[in-house]
DNA sequence: AACACTTAGCGTAAAAAATACGTTAAGTTT
DNA sequence: AAACTTAACGTATTTTTTACGCTAAGTGTT
């Protein structure tokens, strides 16, 4: 009962974008560079995250997180999972950037994970702000990460998939305004489904709350499509109607 | 940075069960005797859990959990999610309680969340192995509980609801034999609602996994219902006919 | 100006699933 | 034998899902 070393706390965020043609995650470069700067020891990618500090908020600390990379406040958050295995940061590289990075001596973490959803032309990743260097990767071409992140990565993707068959979240990933196809081509991207386009319209079109803005494309070399919104307080005055498309 | 206490890290338990007619939840006795064992300082309710030993993957320690309170192994359990609100022990009877019983000095604890499905019949809730006293409580009749502890079983019970939508496991909590009406009758209590009886035995009767023993209840004072048991082997095979009644 | 090219967007028929009910059956208890 | 209780089957109607074919409205090309 009293041996315990009271492991340290963290969060990790999957930040999730879409640029109209693929789903993306935002993953920070770790790096460390021989004393003498002449090799570099280190150099792989990871999830952004932190150590959760002693007065916050298990949100509040992913919050932080998010806002110091993106800049942006009102980021869609969800909680998804935590990863405690005392065995997770024990590979000598991974305990070697750990102690580099933050002088502790830590015997073991567990993180709590988020994902969250950015409007990527949004997001002013002004690599400017930090000593971070990160960047946009597409979901199947993400490389092995540090630590465990490539499997909390994917039970982040796989909470995201449950989500969205039950909650109008996606939108959180589209611009402002947006066609039905951008809207189409995302779920297909989440879900890793085709979609049958005309039943899809049907589908959304019985959706009140998302609202046509009597407005088109511009600039584009075709049929210029409309574009709509995500109308939040419709959406709330009837839940009922949820998005639960296809198995 | 540096500024961090390191939190200690906990597991609880939302142990649900089912007696044919409430869906139920496990509680603990929390209680503590002055020194002269004259009066009793503290007696209330809290979700079983424990501190996370040292060498413990989280999965592990609500194994532990669940096999010192009930005695059972196998027993389906499902991370849901985790609190770690600063403040979230900082009740004076919650704070004493945690240093009267660990003998720690606790400043904060992080908690991650389990809930769990106990076939009640089997669970052989035996007071005599712990130091404990628990019982079931029916779901809705709760009192108020130690710590956060009525935060993370509401919280438990949406993640249940949610899950129970989609995967076959209402089964872990009905005896290996059961009648589609208990089926039904525990969907109900679980999901809140009420279902056309026989809408419901058409929907489950598409559902191969659900198979018949050609076995009759026995001792019933009116006619006896055929059993049925849920054939595992047989959902895994075709996973596509999930259990998504009702939205 | 005519044509090709590309994406947008509407519609209809058929199949499957969900809903709303009414009725009979097989036991026990009185 | 009658009353009582839960089990269990069936049918008609509405709603949702699925599977396709076709036209429309722009830009760029010849």
């Amino acid at each position: 009962m009293g041996s315990n070393l009271n492991p340290h706390v963290s969060v990790d965020c999957v930040i999730f974008g879409f640029d109209s043609e693929n789903l993306k995650v935002l993953l920070v470069e770790r790096k460390i560079i021989s004393e003498n700067h002449k090799t570099v020891v280190l150099s792989d990618l990871k999830l952004p995250g932190d150590l959760v500090q002693n007065d916050e908020n298990l949100d509040t600390s992913a919050t932080r997180v998010l806002k110091e990379l993106t800049g942006l406040d009102n980021i869609y958050l969800e909680q998804f999972y935590s990863f405690g295995d005392p065995q997770r940061i024990n590979n000598p590289k991974d305990l070697n950037w750990l102690i580099t990075t933050s002088n502790l001596t830590i015997q073991r973490v567990v993180t709590i994970a988020y994902y969250s959803l950015v409007k990527i032309d949004q997001s002013n990743i002004n690599p400017s702000s930090a000593n971070y260097n990160y960047k946009w990767y597409n979901i199947n071409e993400v490389p092995k990460l540090a630590f465990d992140h490539n499997e909390i990565l994917e039970k982040g993707l796989e909470a995201l998939r449950l989500k969205i068959r039950t909650e109008p979240i996606g939108f959180e990933l589209l611009p402002k305004k947006f066609t039905k196809n951008q809207l189409q081509k995302l779920y297909e991207k989440i879900l890793g489904v085709e979609l049958d386009n005309r039943n899809f319209r049907k589908k959304i079109a019985h959706l009140k709350y998302i609202v046509s803005l009597n407005e088109k494309q511009k600039g584009v070399a075709h049929k210029p499509a409309e574009l709509y919104k995500f109308d939040r307080k419709i959406y709330i005055k009837n839940r009922k109607d949820s998005m639960g498309f296809l198995m």
